[in-house]
DNA sequence: CCAGAATGCGAGCGGACGCTCGCGTTTGTC
DNA sequence: GACAAACGCGAGCGTCCGCTCGCATTCTGG
């Protein structure tokens, strides 16, 4: 059965002109920055139309509805966050201290949040759709799953129940600690970046017994 | 000037009766419940009267608007947390141990949030409107003074900057537990709990240089 | 017991917003 | 150049929601 214009309803059921391409890019952009100030719920597609220049028609020329522009961005968010912590959480490399291992994760996660704000609007108001929603799960669970594949060499004595517990708090307390760095710029930035980095390596380190890193007693204080 | 009709129109332009009081408390508590489990601006006013079996209009007859419940909510609320956390953070005994301070003001805060579960939902949302912001703000700050106050004498040491910056981070790590704590029942809630405090205490331990409390080195294990 | 105030109701107003529709314009294809 | 398809527009439709209004019922002071 080839590609009739039947069965590929659902994929690419219209033929997209390059001037499409750059107004869905358009609308995308202007969705973020919108979203971005507003929120999804109390953001409205004649603004998002309005932001982007174009009508409302316009708009739902490219999208069906409104949370097809959320789901479309998510999904680009996406497919960024995981090349993003792929690099972020790959390195699962024995010799490195925890301190660097931290840093270098936080490092790699807090400069994807910062380039795309929008992420951080979209995974945080309560009042996200249901399939924005989902997707924000499978990554968060994914996300959670490879924390815990990190932690459990650093801590290989722990129940699956305690390593996932940590793993929650690990990335909670990033959650925490991004929406401090998100609101502050410049040298306090930096200061929080920091300190959240502080954070995770005390709440890890008395956890590992002496297991990863040559230095202990490294990351005393701020300097 | 004696309390005639015209100069008290902002404090009571009206007299309740005792039915009066108890609608409210009820028409409150409906509150509570719809912005629980919809947030602020997806709740309608309609669900909240449904939700407290009364007609729209008889809501209206006590609160001028929706902003109006919330407000008068976050009022109630405020003063009970204040009370609570005039006892969470009060005492500054220099006798006890850092972990034992902060285990005592977690759990009052705890304890509070779960009574409470609409504070968080209120408190959270990143739609709520301009007055209840303020209030929050107001209780933000009011709680952060007191944070740097408390830690102020743990680190004495340490410049203005410092301090406000690991108040935040602490008031940050809280909330992130919280949610956590929120999220789980029983047992593992319990865990949670525990799991905040050790991030809290891991955190600020080495910044103090050994100045709180008799033992350093007990807190490394969750027992 | 009665006048007036407080309480209670629910249909419906006004406006905002998601989305549509008809029609004109541009672009790709032969 | 001609035809179809993709693009673009903006007035406006349907709906939802905050809120009102007129009227009935219950309470309270005198």
């Amino acid at each position: 059965m080839p590609d009739t214009a039947e069965n590929q309803a659902k994929e690419q059921p219209r033929r997209r002109q390059a001037r499409g391409e750059r107004r869905i890019a358009q609308l995308l952009e202007a969705a973020a920055t919108v979203f971005c100030s507003t929120g999804y719920t109390a953001a409205s597609t004649n603004a998002i139309a309005r932001e982007a220049g174009v009508s409302p028609g316009t708009l739902y020329q490219f999208f069906p509805n409104k949370e097809a522009i959320a789901i479309e961005l998510g999904d680009r968010l996406m497919h960024e966050m995981r090349d993003t912590y792929g690099e972020a959480l790959a390195p699962i490399d024995p010799s490195t201290t925890l301190e660097a291992a931290v840093g270098a994760a936080v490092d790699r996660f807090i400069s994807f949040n910062c380039d795309h704000p929008v992420f951080f609007a979209l995974m945080h108001g309560p009042d996200i759709p249901g399939r924005i929603a989902e997707e924000h799960d499978a990554l968060h669970v994914t996300l959670l799953a490879r924390i815990e594949e990190l932690l459990s060499s650093l801590l290989p004595d722990a129940s699956p129940a305690d390593l996932s517990r940590t793993a929650h708090m690990c990335l909670g307390l990033y959650k925490a600690g991004l929406e401090l760095v998100l609101g502050h710029e410049g040298a306090e930035q930096e200061a929080y970046i920091q300190e959240l980095k502080n954070v995770l390596v005390r709440y890890l380190e008395p956890l590992t017994g002496g297991r990863a890193g040559r230095e202990e007693a490294s990351s005393r204080r701020t300097p």
